[in-house]
RNA sequence: CGCGGGGUGGAGCAGUUCGGUAGCUCGCCGGGCUCAUAACCCGGAGGUCGUAGGUUCAAAUCCUGCCCCCGCAA
């Protein structure tokens, strides 16, 4: 079956890779416009614009599919549309320009999390489960009907960045199992369901990565590992900002126990939120309600990403208070 | 020319203002103590101080060019 792809990132190019290997022929790529990147403003391709251009594929970039481009992706014969985090709706003269029309690669478990970030969301809500649904494309965004999904649980610890890659592979094997029932003609999408929830996945912005050391451990946890890689969690640090990539919370703590130890090396502990207290082997930063969170990697601005062991050596002593 | 931080043994930092024999906390190797250890004790290896040039009796430190990394912003 002639296929087109359309994709953007990381994901949807590891996604164009898995389906160039496969039976069909991927005979045209739709992906957004190069874009300036970095602090050098580089014009660089999408992922998904580099892999196809490697494999020699016809690349069409575009913000929006305009009838000027449904015209082109008609013209190549294909069958059947794949979408992976492309970017942009499509209207409907774009959904009927192909044969068998579009599906798309959804990471969640629709009719839940539509929209631009539910990997992050999922994370940041403390969801015990997710996954990845295949759908027919409509005009809405994420409402059509669905083919089929894969469930998963996510892992304590797993980041946005770890858990959308292994949804990227569930979702391969997702769309192996089901582009040989359409193109059979035998697949039959049902319509997404009324019940059980139905958030928003709302994109993020980096205002939402600011870490409020008033909440609970456990929610400035999800908050360090739903932001990571994007747009990464960060406090305030004298006039800079300290990411936090990693850490993990230790709940409820005896601060009674911990004092005793603090007094013992002469160091003065606050009970503020966001203080901070270097153990010999961890890091350990008071939050909200009395409960601790032990960061594990940690960026300074200006430095490269390194264990918060390692940022202890140099910041014990000069540091006491994040935030 | 968007703003800014940084490149010092394997890691993270100090030292640079007021040039003068490279330091700290770790890691690593060897030995010791111990039932044992991430603990403790003793010893050891490892650095052209990003790079090129300049000033000087002498440069990590002062001057100039270049390379690389990163935060913010886009």
């Amino acid at each position: 079956m002639k296929i087109v792809f359309a994709g953007t990132p990381a994901n949807a190019a590891r996604t164009l890779e898995a389906l160039l290997q496969g039976p069909h022929e991927v005979v045209a790529v739709l992906t957004r416009p190069d874009a300036p990147v970095g602090r050098k403003r580089v014009l660089t391709p999408s992922a998904t614009a580099i892999v196809a251009e490697a494999n020699g594929v016809p690349v069409l970039k575009a913000n929006r599919v305009t009838e000027d481009i449904a015209t082109q992706l008609a013209a190549t014969g294909a069958q059947l549309g794949v979408i992976v985090a492309y970017g942009a709706l499509l209207k409907n003269f774009a959904l009927e320009a192909l044969p068998l029309g579009w599906v798309n690669l959804h990471y969640s478990l629709l009719p839940d999390w539509r929209g631009a970030a539910p990997v992050q969301n999922s994370i940041l809500s403390g969801d015990r489960e997710t996954g990845v649904t295949l759908f027919r494309l409509d005009e809405g965004m994420d409402t059509g009907p669905i083919f089929d999904a894969v469930r998963t649980v996510i892992q304590p610890g797993e980041s946005s960045g770890r858990l959308l890659e292994r949804l990227t592979e569930l979702g391969i094997t997702l769309l192996d199992q089901v582009l040989p029932a359409l193109e059979a003609g035998i697949a039959r999408p049902q319509n997404q369901t009324t019940e059980g929830p139905m958030r928003l996945a709302s994109k993020l912005a980096r205002e939402d990565a600011r870490i409020d050391w008033t909440r609970s451990a456990t929610e400035i946890e999800r908050l360090i590992l739903a932001m990571n890689p994007e747009p990464m969690a960060f406090t305030a640090l004298g006039e800079d900002t300290l990411r936090i990539l990693d850490a993990v919370s230790l709940g409820k703590t005896d601060w009674s126990a911990l004092e005793s130890e603090s007094d013992a090396s002469g160091e003065a502990i606050g009970h503020l939120p966001g203080s901070v207290r270097f153990e010999a082997k961890r890091v350990l930063v008071e939050c909200g309600h009395g409960t601790l969170l032990q960061l594990k990697s940690v960026q300074p601005a200006g430095k490269n990403p390194m264990p918060a062991d390692d940022w202890a050596r140099g910041a014990k002593g000069k540091v006491n208070k994040l935030g």
